[in-house]
DNA sequence: TTCCATGTGTGCGCCAGCGCCCAGACACTG
DNA sequence: CAGTGTCTGGGCGCTGGCGCACACATGGAA
């Protein structure tokens, strides 16, 4: 994988933030594995064995569809976790996790998670905020799907994509990413064509570099901004309320 | 309104699935209000001054987009609640709410809110399994918007709609649908027209009328029954556990 | 009774994305 | 070095939904 680009231990962000105390009991019962390209994680449906928390690895999130559509709703990187409906008492998810990007990750069994859940508050507060966020992320998908065409919706991807790789080449398929964005293939080869020729990014066989990050950027719909935005804003480090926080995300947006 | 046809005092069934002790509590801390039609209850990113428990009323979830474009992403009725993003520990929602159908809620002020939420483990419970409802729902809509065409949408919000109006005729203009679909308005009146001829629907006026409800169900795509079942699954009274809930969820649908 | 706001029906040109199919380019493997 | 699988490009006809513009019906208010 590219993964030897970057620093050797990026942290999980959602575990930096907890309090040092909890944090390393936290990280203690963790066993450290190794998320392996194209491996899926969980079936929809289907009892969630392990949480996932990406230090380098990258997971991607789809909703499956009766017959062979799906679309690609979310992704996981070192900002997240894989598993969080745990959280609200579930034993499932109606989403596919499928590991888009090998690297390490933070591993924890459902049982052990639970019992975590319950023994550290300031783990509670921070997975509550990431649902949140998470389901902001949802809805703005159902819209920006239903609105914005390919070109856009291709480029966002490739910026959540971006992000979270560490790199500015990855592995990505066409065929992947139709089946992300919910298109066809051809779709996809394009909108890709479109931002080869401006220079944005280079691809060739599954192999993608970001050449120009501002312009993918300014090629992407304004979806990508409001996610990352809302992820930082309500995510922020230790901010012990969240009071008046949703005055100034509003004032920003407008 | 229509409401004088329904029974005159519907329950939550959030609130009737409490345990007694806590839903005398729960209700003691309620004020009945009135729905007002087209009143709207909660902007994005505003702060939630209230929580509502609907009986009879009905409200509509919209995802606004920068643009005058919005999606329809969610009713909540005597099912639900509105408000459900103060249980993870914010002030605000991403959503627009506003009400489709007028009657009477309960309400409850954002802060006795919180404190009943901390009072009552059986509440957080049923919360949070309501919460992944809604996440499921939303997640169904996006994929939904993305691959099912209109009028197959339209049956599907119509019987929505239905389910929680308690009346087999409402109030709903084709302007309003179609901001719900998130189509122009003529696309509506075009899949109106056409369950119209088919018989399952009258309209006129913006007075709808549910003529054949089971034909209107087959007209609708499988989102709507994926929908009730996964709401039917989740919130059913009183099991202690979801445990092999997973497991009958997943072979139903199989 | 007249008038106006609201709600609905229709026509027309346009385009993004679909479904299907084939062709070319490259890369791994034996 | 041949063979096979993977990845990308492109053509062609189709259709669902868009944008715009206009006509009409109805019901309530002046």
């Amino acid at each position: 994988m590219l993964l030897s680009l970057q620093a050797p231990s990026a942290a999980n962000r959602l575990i930096s933030a907890l309090p040092r105390k909890d944090r390393q009991h936290f990280l203690a019962a963790c066993e450290p594995v190794q998320l392996v390209f194209a491996e899926t994680l969980v079936e929809p449906n289907e009892r969630i064995r392990h949480v996932y928390f990406p230090t380098q690895g990258l997971i991607s999130l789809t909703m499956p569809m009766y017959g062979s559509d799906s679309l690609g709703i979310g992704l996981v990187g070192n900002e997240g976790m894989l598993g969080i409906s745990l959280t609200l008492g579930m034993n499932g998810s109606p989403l596919h996790a499928l590991v888009q990007g090998g690297g390490p990750a933070w591993r924890m069994s459902t049982r052990t998670f639970r019992r975590e859940l319950t023994k550290s508050p300031a783990l509670q507060r921070e997975l509550k905020h990431y649902l949140y966020v998470m389901m902001k992320q949802i809805a703005q998908t159902a819209v920006c799907t239903r609105f914005h065409i390919v070109e856009a919706r291709l480029a966002n991807w490739l910026l959540m994509t971006h992000d979270r790789a560490h790199a500015d080449a990855f592995h990505i398929t066409q065929e992947f990413l139709a089946r992300m964005l919910g298109v066809r293939r051809v779709g996809i080869t394009k909108a890709a064509t479109a931002l080869q020729n401006r220079g944005l990014i280079h691809y060739r066989r599954g192999h993608i570099t970001i050449l120009d990050r501002d312009g993918l950027e300014a090629a992407a719909c304004q979806c990508y901004q409001t996610n990352l935005s809302t992820y930082a804003q309500i995510m922020s480090p230790r901010s012990d309320t969240r009071t008046d926080r949703m005055q100034q995300i509003k004032a920003k947006a407008e």
